[in-house]
DNA sequence: TCAGACGGGACC
DNA sequence: GTCCCGTCTGAA
């Protein structure tokens, strides 16, 4: 009996996606186990790669063709089946849910094995890959004949290579090697025959010297790899006398210490054990101060594994709060859920709870309590919250309840990092993960309840592959490892409501604030009548003369715009020509500060001239639109002595720069804090008594079925800013249309009646929940060949459908160009599909077939990305 | 004659 | 994707 093992290797391409079969050594069997990483030859110049272990089986060595020592999988595919190399860790990287997972996203969301692995792989672990280049035994003994017995590190030999032409040795011709050749060969022996590429780079075309050697048979070129684990280790300081001995140590072995190696004894005192980098920074003395204590024997180092936790300290009061009713039948519903999971008893509870509670509601506090009893319990806990609401802020509040066993996990985190966050939570350190949605892939073994805060919001949908949903995901983990799924929000997607009314989820409602307060009133200002009353700034009287009284008082406020579907943008009145990034197709939005365009998509700035590159005509170049920037002079204008903080893309993207904005905010350094999304998360300022909505309708005729539920989302959310703590809040809307229904329910909270109107539309237009929606989009620099592809792409799924004996293409929209129909110089093309008639699985399996399969068919300077339930569609 | 560029194909 | 190999081209 042979053991093989089908594996999927680390290479980022779609043509090598696929389970490739190799032999298990004898020397490896017992050692590998399916999930394991492994090593392994691949493609003609068995350059070694990772790769993964997904099946392990057998075959009966008595079924080999009889003379041939091939296996039947040989003969039948005309392949020859290498050996696995090595095994690269102790334990298996994934247990076999792992590998079910994977190949559920795989199928769920058409990307690759390896997209899926890469999601959770415990990053800093890294297969380097070298080439080496040894010299061959056909060279040595064609120098042996010639210089008779030759060693490699015989100086006198090399001496002869080296300078037999000055020498005019006859013999050289046989060698007959060429200066540069020469030279290398010497490198190579030097280094006793062998040596990696990497190090040879020095010598001028040394590419070529290789071939040429190579081809005369000299050197051989071998691939070969280091496993590098991103094990970091720190070193601790400490005394190495009792600290009472020291004085007389010293005195006794007449030993000269300096200043601040005193200093340092002094500090050793006082402190145990130190990091070393520590005590550097702490008493800014160098390590050679520490290092000549250590030779003097009064100190001892020690080497620990480190954990790179962030180095404050945290406050642990555990302040009790008291649940209010309400708050208490959402957390014991979930908490029986925990425990009959833990039992294994009961099905039902297999359900996720949707906890919908108004904004200030206190669903973080439902959530830590939820937490707590899965800790009480031996269990872990997973808290997603949105990219944007994982501020120091929100963290710190989870750590000052549970202490050192709280874990941060998110895509900022270096590779060293996020390594070892998954090496604590592996050692059991760390139980509780608050984290981005890519947090859902850490590797628990005891895993008790998955919590989603503000469950609607967008960024749980990933935009690259795997374009994964973090909800469905969590959803399918929920199930397969019996754990229990909290998703919260104060305004739930339609889609998702649907489905908890629908009986999918179990819905819990939290309705009143945790303060009893009433929601802060949302006053409509018809935007219109300002017009016509000759007010065409972007403040109505209304809402300035609300933030002078709020000023006046000593409150604070925040002013939400939002500039997504409209952004700022400099035309030519002229010719209407408007200035555009080079690269996306896209209107770059105008910079003061740099007098320059920026365009939002690729970050790429032009200069801004004052004459028309279109036309040549100068002075009739002028910027319109809004942005915050505009906003905040026009309120300083408006309001002289007014002191505003500005979160944008731009005041924000330095690091710690948002944290400041939001401290300063919160000390009162300001009055107003003038924003754009991010704004409306989760945070929680209770001097502010006014929200300004200057723009609500901006986001509504934007080309997207969800726009109306993002408007009401948005409203609702930056609304329930105000009023938090025991001052009255209030907020000012501000809107062209005040009709629509979306700003109708909003004005009164009412989410149900939203719901209820638009799920009328999505069922109308055969959108989500309904309908799930597929999009193909092909991108590349050459706009020919997109589009040829893009329409061959066409051609094919409209064949396939009608070969499956659809007839009816209704549900096939394109191909159209994007709405953003250059990014990076990419042009793009998309095709949309509803599965309206076609069931969604028949719909993937023939995408799968035609862009995945068949992949061959494209050109290969296009990019076919396939994303199913698109978050955006731009 | 041979670098160097280019394109196609396979990767177990 | 990346590597390898075969083929072509242009300059010495």
């Amino acid at each position: 009996m042979e053991k093989y093992a089908k594996v999927i290797v680390r290479n980022n391409s779609i043509y090598t996606d696929n389970l490739f079969t190799y032999r298990i050594p004898e020397e490896l069997e017992g050692k590998i186990d399916v999930g394991c990483r492994v090593s392994v030859p691949f493609g003609k110049g068995n350059k070694f790669i990772e790769a993964f272990i997904f099946e392990i089986f057998e075959e009966d060595t008595t079924s080999l063709i009889e003379g041939k020592n091939e296996s039947i999988a040989e003969v039948k595919n005309n392949i020859k089946i290498k050996n696995i190399t090595e095994v690269l860790d102790k334990e298996p990287m994934f247990d076999v849910l792992d590998l079910n997972l994977i190949n559920w996203m795989k199928n769920r969301y058409l990307c690759t094995y390896i997209e899926c692995i890469n999601l959770l792989y415990p990053k800093g672990y890294k297969l380097e890959n070298y080439r080496k280049i040894s010299i061959t035994d056909e060279f040595i003994k064609k120098v042996e004949n010639i210089y008779g017995s030759f060693k490699l590190n015989d100086l006198s030999v090399i001496r002869k290579i080296l300078f037999s032409k000055d020498e005019k040795d006859e013999k050289d011709e046989e060698v007959s090697l060429k200066d540069d050749e020469r030279d290398v060969i010497v490198e190579i022996i030097n280094n006793k025959g062998e040596i990696r590429e990497d190090k040879l780079r020095k010598f001028e075309n040394i590419d070529n010297i290789i071939t040429r050697l190579k081809n005369k048979g000299y050197i051989d070129l071998n691939w070969e790899y280091s496993d590098k684990e991103n094990k970091k280790e720190i070193t601790i300081v400490s005394l190495n006398i009792p600290k009472e001995e020291i004085d007389d140590f010293i005195n006794e072995n007449k030993i000269r210490i300096g200043k601040a190696q005193n200093r340092i004894i002094e500090f050793l005192k006082l402190n145990e054990d130190v990091d070393i980098i520590d005590l550097e920074k702490i008493l800014s003395i160098s390590k050679s101060s520490i290092d000549s204590l250590e030779k003097k024997a009064i100190i001892k180092f020690r080497k620990e594994p480190y954990f790179r936790k962030p180095r404050y300290s945290y406050i642990e009061k555990k302040k009790k709060i008291v649940l209010n009713e309400e708050q208490s039948f959402a957390t014991n519903k979930i908490i029986k859920a925990i425990d009959s999971n833990l039992d294994g008893s009961i099905d039902e509870i297999k359900k996720p709870f949707v906890l919908k509670g108004v904004t200030g509601s206190g669903k973080t506090e439902v959530y830590l309590e939820v937490l707590e009893h899965a800790l009480s319990k031996n269990l872990s806990g997973i808290f997603l919250v949105p990219e944007i609401s994982l501020t120091p802020q929100m963290i710190t509040r989870v750590k000052s309840r549970f202490g050192s066993v709280v874990g941060v996990f998110h895509s900022k985190l270096s590779q060293g990092q996020k390594h070892d966050v998954y090496e604590a939570i592996r050692r059991g350190e760390v139980k509780i993960l608050v984290g981005a949605r890519s947090a859902l892939f850490a590797p628990f073994k005891n895993l008790g309840v998955i919590i989603i805060d503000e469950f609607h919001e967008h960024s749980y949908k990933s935009e690259s592959n795997p374009k994964y949903n973090a909800i469905e995901v969590a959803r399918y983990i929920s199930l397969k490892k019996n754990v229990a799924l909290v998703l919260g929000s104060a305004t739930p997607s339609v889609e998702q409501y649907y489905h908890a009314k629908s009986g999918d989820y179990e819905l819990i409602e939290i309705n009143t604030r945790a303060n009893h307060k009433e929601m802060p009133k949302i006053e409509v200002v018809d935007m219109r009548k300002e017009i016509d009353r000759g007010n065409i700034s972007m403040f109505s009287h209304r809402l300035i003369s609300e933030l002078r009284n709020c000023i006046k008082n000593n409150n604070q406020a925040i002013l939400f715009l939002n500039r997504r579907g409209y952004a700022n943008f400099v035309s030519c009145k002229k010719c209407g020509y408007v200035f555009k990034c080079d690269c996306c197709d896209i209107s770059l939005t105008y910079h003061k500060n740099l007098h320059k365009g920026v365009c939002h998509y690729c970050g790429r700035e032009k200069q801004i001239t004052n004459v028309c590159p279109e036309c040549k005509q100068k002075g009739f170049i002028e910027i319109s639109g809004t942005g915050t920037q505009k906003i905040e002079e026009e309120l300083m204008q408006l309001i002289p002595n007014i002191s505003i903080l500005r979160m944008d893309k731009d005041t924000t993207s330095k690091k710690g720069e948002l944290e400041k904005i939001l401290s300063d905010f919160k000390n009162h350094k300001s009055d107003v804090l003038l924003g754009t999304q991010m704004l409306s998360k989760g945070l929680d300022f209770e001097n502010v008594t006014l929200v300004g909505i200057l723009s609500a309708d901006m986001l509504l005729n934007f080309p997207d079925y969800k726009s109306y539920e993002n408007t009401f989302q948005q409203i609702v959310q930056v609304a329930g800013r105000a009023g938090r703590a025991e001052k009255e809040g209030k907020v000012i809307l501000q809107t062209y249309e005040t009709d629509h229904y979306c700003i109708k329910k909003a004005q009164s909270y009412d989410f149900e009646g939203f719901y209820n109107e638009d799920i009328k539309i999505r069922q109308a237009f055969g959108y989500p929940p309904f309908n799930n929606i597929m999009r193909v989009v092909i991108s590349g620099k050459n706009l020919d060949s997109v589009r040829k592809n893009i329409v061959l792409l066409k051609n094919s799924l409209e064949y396939l459908f009608k070969a499956k004996g659809i007839d009816d293409l209704g549900f096939l929209f394109g191909p159209n160009v994007c709405s953003i129909g250059k990014i990076n110089s990419k042009y793009r093309w998309q095709i949309l599909m509803k599965d309206s008639t076609v069931k969604l699985n028949l719909l993937k399996g023939i995408i799968k077939y035609v862009v995945i399969t068949k992949r061959d068919m494209f050109s290969k300077d296009v990019t076919i990305s396939i994303d199913v339930n698109p978050e955006n569609m731009l």
